[in-house]
Parts: C-alpha cells; sequence; structure tokens
RNA sequence: GGCCCCAUAGUCUAGAGGCCUAGGACGCCGGACCCUCAUUCCGGAAACAGCGGUUCGAAUCCGCUUGGGGCUACCA
C-alpha cells in the first residue's frame, strides 16, 4: 500500500441508497474526490445498504447518475468493481459475522435480549428523571446460567464499552476532541435480524478498504468514539478523521425538501449547470488560497487542501448559485451551452431545426440569462413569431398614432437590404429614417423590438434582427403594424 | 436533559497576537455606459455575539454567558 515512501491515500464516499444525492452529500462527495486527487490517492464509493427497509429503490443509481454528471469519478465501487469489493454492505454480510462472532468469543461483545419495549420504556424512565437515555448494560452481567437460559431467544450484539476512560479523535480539520466512555452505553453492533449497525459496518468497512482518510459530515463526529472503540476491539489501525461543516437552509435548518431544490438533479432540472454546482458547493466551507473563487475542478484539484475546510456550518444561498451558473454560461464554450441546453429548448417547445443557427442566438443572449431555463425562455423568439406583445410595452410603444405607418414605411425601406441585412447596415437605415422624421432612433428602436420579438427586452435590436434575418423581421414587422391598424394591439 | 462541535456584514468567506482604519465574493443601494434588459465599470451602506481574563498589544489565546447546529435508535 505504499507508492512513492508514503502510504497511498484511499478516501471513501459512503451515502445509504435511501434518495436522490443531496447537495450535503454532494459536497462530501467533492471534498474526498479533490482530497484523493490531489495526493493521488483513490477514490472509494461504498453503498451503505444495511438497513434494507430503508432503501429506496432506484436511489443507488440516482446518486451514481448525480455523481457523474458533476464529474466526481471513483477510482473502485459497486459498478465498477476493485480489490477491496464487494462495495455493498449488503453483499458483505459474512464479513461482519467473521468480525462479530470474534467480538463475543473474545468477550468483547455480549448477547443482550432486552425486548425493543424494555429498552424503549427504560429510555422513558430514565427521561422522566431527567436522565441521559442510555442503556443500563443489564444483559453485561447475566451469568452463565441466565444466559443459558435465555439461549436462543432473539438477541443482539452490544459491544463492552470500558467503564471509565476517553476516547480521543483526533480530526484533522477541528484537532482532538475528548469523548468520556461514561457517556457512552454499549451500543448494538448486530440487530436481532443478524444485519449489522452502521457504526460496527463503518469501522470493519474502513479497515477491510484500507481507508486512510475518513472525509465526511459533521453529523458524524458524534458516532466517531464508537467506530474507534470498535476498531480498537478489533485490533485494526485507525484512520484519519476529518469532520466537514453541514450545509443549513437560509433558516439555519436542516436543508429539506421544504426549502426548495436540495438534490442535484433538481438544480439540473432548474436550469443550473453542473460545472457551476460544483464550483458553488467548493466554495461552501472551503476558501481558495488566492481569493480566486471561479475555478474548475482541474484547479480545484491542485488548490484543495483539508486546512482550508471552514469549522461552521454553511447557510446554502441561491442567488449566489445563480451567478455562479451566469459566470459559466457566458464562459463557457457555446457548443457546451448548446448541448446543456437542449432538454430546455424542448421544454420551452422551441424547435431551433428551422431557425437561425442555435450558436449565434445564445452569443447574443447569454450575458442575459442566470439558469438554463431562462435562456431556453429568452430564446424562443428566434424560433417563433410572437404570439403576443408584451401589455405593458404596447401601451408605450404602440400607442402613437403612426406607428402602424412608420412600421410600414421601415419594412418599406429594409426592404432592399435583405441581401446585404447586416447589423451595421441595419443601424445606419434606422439612423436615418430617425433623421427623415425628426425622431430621436430610439422612438424606432422600441417599438421594432416589440414587434420582432413581443417583448421590451433582449439582445441589441440591430444584432438580433440581423441572427434573426430579413424575411422574418419584414414580415413581423408588417404584422404588428396590421395589428396594430386593425386595434388589436396598442391605443 | 446529557455529551460534542461552532460563532467575522443578510449570505459565502480572508484573517493562525501588532501588517486590521477588519480584505474579497454574492446580494442590496447609487452612478456611468446604452436602443431596452443584461453585461461591464465606478462608488456606497453593511460584521469581529456579549462579558471577563492573559498580554505592552487581541477578530486572533483562555474562561464564562448567550446563540446556532449535531449526536443521544436493533437509521445512516
Amino acid at each position: 500500500m505504499r507508492a512513492g515512501g508514503t502510504v497511498l491515500v484511499r478516501v471513501r464516499y459512503a451515502p445509504s441508497p435511501t434518495g436522490a444525492l443531496h447537495i450535503g452529500g454532494a459536497r462530501t462527495a467533492l471534498f474526498n474526490f479533490l482530497f484523493a486527487r490531489h495526493h493521488r490517492g483513490r477514490f472509494v464509493l461504498r453503498v451503505e445498504d444495511t438497513d434494507q427497509t430503508r432503501l429506496v429503490p432506484g436511489s443507488e443509481a440516482a446518486m451514481m447518475a448525480g455523481l457523474k454528471s458533476l464529474g466526481l469519478t471513483w477510482d473502485e465501487g459497486p459498478d465498477v468493481g476493485g480489490d477491496f469489493g464487494p462495495y455493498r454492505q449488503s453483499e458483505r454480510l459474512s464479513l461482519y459475522r467473521r468480525y462479530l462472532e470474534q467480538l463475543e468469543a473474545e468477550g468483547k461483545a455480549y448477547r443482550c435480549y432486552c425486548t425493543p419495549e424494555e429498552l424503549q420504556a427504560e429510555r422513558e424512565r430514565q427521561r422522566a428523571q431527567g436522565l441521559p437515555p442510555r442503556y443500563s448494560g443489564r444483559c453485561r452481567h447475566l451469568s452463565a446460567t441466565e444466559r443459558a437460559a435465555r439461549a436462543g431467544r432473539p438477541s443482539v450484539l452490544r459491544l463492552k464499552v470500558p467503564e471509565g476512560g476517553t476516547t480521543v479523535v483526533d480530526d484533522l480539520i477541528r484537532g482532538p476532541v475528548r469523548f468520556e466512555h461514561a457517556v457512552l452505553d454499549d451500543f448494538v453492533l448486530c440487530k436481532t435480524d443478524g444485519t449489522p449497525v452502521y457504526n460496527f459496518a463503518a469501522a470493519v468497512d474502513d479497515h477491510a478498504m484500507a481507508i486512510t482518510h475518513v472525509i465526511r459530515g459533521e453529523e458524524h463526529l458524534s458516532n466517531t468514539p464508537k467506530q474507534i472503540l470498535v476498531a480498537e476491539a478489533l485490533g485494526f489501525a485507525l484512520p484519519q478523521y476529518a469532520h466537514v461543516p453541514m450545509i443549513l437552509a437560509p433558516d439555519r435548518s436542516k436543508l429539506s425538501k421544504r426549502h426548495g431544490a436540495t438534490s442535484v438533479e433538481e438544480y439540473r432540472a432548474q436550469g443550473i449547470l453542473p460545472e457551476a454546482l460544483v464550483n458553488y458547493l467548493l466554495l461552501l466551507g472551503w476558501s481558495p488560497p488566492d481569493g480566486n473563487e471561479l475555478m474548475s475542478l482541474e484547479q480545484a484539484v491542485a488548490a484543495f487542501d483539508l486546512q482550508r475546510v471552514q469549522h461552521t456550518a454553511a447557510i446554502y444561498d441561491q442567488k449566489k448559485l445563480e451567478w455562479m451558473n451566469a459566470q459559466y454560461l457566458r464562459r463557457l464554450s457555446l457548443e457546451r451551452v448548446i448541448e446543456a441546453l437542449g432538454p430546455f429548448l424542448a421544454a420551452a417547445g422551441v424547435d431551433p431545426g428551422g431557425g437561425p443557427p442555435l450558436a449565434a442566438a445564445v452569443a447574443l443572449t447569454r450575458e442575459r440569462a442566470r439558469t438554463l431555463a431562462e435562456l431556453a425562455d429568452q430564446l424562443t423568439f428566434f424560433y417563433r413569431a410572437p404570439e403576443r406583445y408584451d401589455l405593458e410595452g404596447a401601451a408605450k410603444y404602440f400607442r402613437h398614432p403612426d406607428t402602424a405607418e412608420r412600421l410600414e414605411a421601415l419594412a418599406e425601406r429594409l426592404q432592399p437590404l435583405a441581401a446585404a441585412w447586416t447589423a451595421l447596415a441595419l443601424g445606419e437605415a434606422f439612423e436615418e429614417l430617425a433623421r427623415e422624421w425628426g425622431v430621436k432612433r430610439a422612438e424606432i428602436i422600441h417599438p421594432v423590438r416589440l414587434a420582432v420579438t413581443g417583448r421590451t427586452v433582449g439582445p441589441g435590436l440591430f444584432e438580433l434582427m440581423e441572427v434573426l434575418g430579413p424575411g422574418a423581421c419584414l414580415d413581423r414587422i408588417r404584422r404588428a403594424a396590421q395589428a396594430i391598424r386593425q386595434g388589436v394591439v396598442g391605443r
């Protein structure tokens, strides 16, 4: 397990397949990925599915798809295999059984025959007395005859936690964290049905998979002494631990569905680019040494360092995510943006087939959009004549009594330009007309934008008209004039 | 309740005792540019939770308080 004289770094992301890939999970995976790549180590994906009752069908595949969409690829995992497989805990039961038997044989763990009802009652009693709810250790002190009398009854296996002493978690981010054994109870290692419990399985697998660094959410910090106790009982060397702060909702509570989008899939559906989401997530809890916030995955790999991980929980901010997305919308290649835009155009009912080149239209529009959904919406008029005109706009720009006449005159004047239909030529034509009519250029521009796009906002009119082409432009200008004459709009 | 973690503007953060008159980013407000919107560019408001120590000196170290979060399952 050595490369270049140092231990090969091995980290893991170990989700439970109970739902979609959450942004908190995505960020944990991202930090693991960056740490592994930075140290030229291995990134392992392990599925923690010991509790089959909580399993949500399809979530494992969805979670993997989410990770892949973000560019977070793993070296070992359930789908790609590896030397330390299998990578689903449900397929590793025999391994757990072996260690469980070892602990019992060595007297480091014992059978507990208390029923869930008894334990529940015990906890309630303790709570009522203002005591911390903890397992009393009743079955720990069963005599041999008492034990023999209960043999065959349903039981769980509990770890004998040392009576006194302390376990110290040496956290790479937070420093040493001490836990008195007196506050821990003899926790369950293995359920009645024989399946292992998280704290046991995780400790076993981190060792069995030669994990060197356990990088996970802060919610696991309190569990860590239990896992260390298991590892020590089994004689395992310990990995290093690093607990990263949680991501909270704007009201400082745990992020949940009621706060809007929380899964990677939902952000994709909103029109957030994976590149932007990753970059944003990177900034939640980690800060680049040079202060440059916009960085690619490759740059992040080079710069990443656990030392710069924040200790405080971060509140997720949709506004900054959207700003980040806008940055990527402008910086990414047109090809990449168009590729990602596909589904959003379809959803907006836009068929870019017959119209102007999508690249030209996107080039004019992308700096005005924050999401792909917005971009698709702003692109519609390039491929579809306006079905109606912005109401406030019409009241403002179609109101002048000469509007229809002017639009018609404009169309006539522009007609000969069809062969050389450029933004420059159009600009000059508008300039001339404005002079002839003794009006400001803007007085012509606004009604025309409304006639051509149906909207009052958008790209520069001449650029937009160039891309749209003479046919569509002249047609739309004449149609607007007609609509105004018929009193359908304006006035 | 017990144990654990955390605490710089609305939000993300820089800051490892003097470099801090606390820096950057998003957002917000104002201005410039402009055919609109957006971009861009200028400018602005906005923070070291409180109280005690330690020190010549504290955002930085220590303690307490307050506040937030986590764990406390035969969930992970």
